[in-house]
DNA sequence: CCCCCTCTTGATAGATCGTTCTACTAAGAG
DNA sequence: CTCTTAGTAGAACGATCTATCAAGAGGGGG
């Protein structure tokens, strides 16, 4: 990791980004949209845009270092940008809800090609790359903890958090899957409705008990 | 399509799968588990085992032709083995959670590789390939009328029995990510309790409208 | 018998892959 | 000024990719 000396790379536009964040957006998006083993380093360099030895010179490791990154950084952002989401409502189903619906409409409206940003490289990797793989379940594990700590808020019950929070992943996981394949926002308001009303039984149930 | 003549190809093993059915079971496997992209067909040909040639012999449209085959024979025949495991317990409920726990252990058992055999597929080629993704649609298509025809025989409601089908579909969809990535089954058994759960709560619901 | 057709076989072409390499540029440090 | 270092730039390499091609093997019908 080179320290940052406080020099800025070459006299540049002030407000554009720098080439190593160019490469790491341009990474992120390919890499989401066609796969690990569908993205080409030269198509990154080319979309960022940036010189093809620059993507050498900030990820000595290759194709590797920069898919690792990618997977690291924005599988964070993508469970802040839902718990933000989630926080726009106070009742936990209409939150969930309404996080379905926004979830619905963002996709359709870039043109099916943005779902979750790392589900298609864990697929991809799953079997044939053991370090991104790890990477990937890594994130999943953040998210799987994050859900859990969300659901303990209301409901109180550890176990039963932990099955509503993998559930809510796997769910829109499996909604993107289908919505994106299908260009067809519906497998998402159907995730949405589902997910609503496990919530309700959760509530009532959890209210019979006491 | 070439007329079957009733001739055995080449003084062959007479129980041996012929070529064709050797590079189809071949293609399944490694698109199934490396994706589009990341499967080469001399692999395909290799594992077969066949000649690279005969590869454009009975697919004269190359990797394309060979990977919609691929998703149009497969997928079909995955609804019918879930089926098939559905129908071993009479309940519903019973029958929902029994097929996700066969599904974590036969999981587990293939050391995490074999999940669903066009989900890796679909997500690969959603952007890049829109003759490969409207074929796996079709599939998704397929479940989600086999999965109503199910849920509605039991719940009699066909909007509700369109949401839970939906629904099963993905979460199984969305288990499989997660439990592949994390070469952990408990993922599919939390989807198992949920997916029941949803249904619990729809049967008490219909019974309580009548 | 010989033609015909299906299928086999692997070499080959041409493009693209990830990676490495060397040379060059610009700016801060002394 | 020179030295150093970060970053720019892309040529070159060997491997691998998809696809094509030409030739051969082997049984059925004339």
């Amino acid at each position: 990791m080179p320290k940052a000396t406080g020099r800025k790379p070459q006299g540049r536009a002030s407000d554009a980004p720098d080439t190593r964040t160019r490469i790491r957006r341009a990474a992120a998006a390919q890499f989401a949209r066609r796969g690990y083993a569908g993205t080409g380093l030269k198509q990154i360099a080319a979309e960022a845009p940036a010189p093809f030895g620059s993507i050498y010179h900030f990820f000595p490791g290759g194709k590797d270092d920069l898919a690792e990154d990618m997977i690291r950084t924005t599988g964070p952002q993508f469970m802040r940008l839902v718990l933000g989401v989630l926080a726009e409502r106070d009742d936990p189903v209409e939150a969930v809800e309404h996080t379905f619906a926004a979830a619905a409409r963002d996709l359709a409206a870039n043109d099916y090609a943005d779902g979750c940003p790392i589900a298609t490289m864990a697929l991809d990797v799953a079997s044939t790359n053991d370090r991104l793989r790890a990477a990937a379940a890594d994130v999943f594990g953040e998210w799987t903890d994050g859900g859990i700590a969300w659901f303990t808020r209301w409901t109180g019950d550890a176990a039963r958090a932990a099955d509503l929070a993998r559930t809510m992943i796997m769910i829109i996981e499996g909604a993107f899957l289908l919505s994106r394949t299908t260009r067809d926002p519906e497998p998402l308001h159907a995730a949405g409705r589902s997910m609503a009303a496990l919530l309700r039984a959760a509530r009532t149930d959890l209210s019979a008990r006491g």
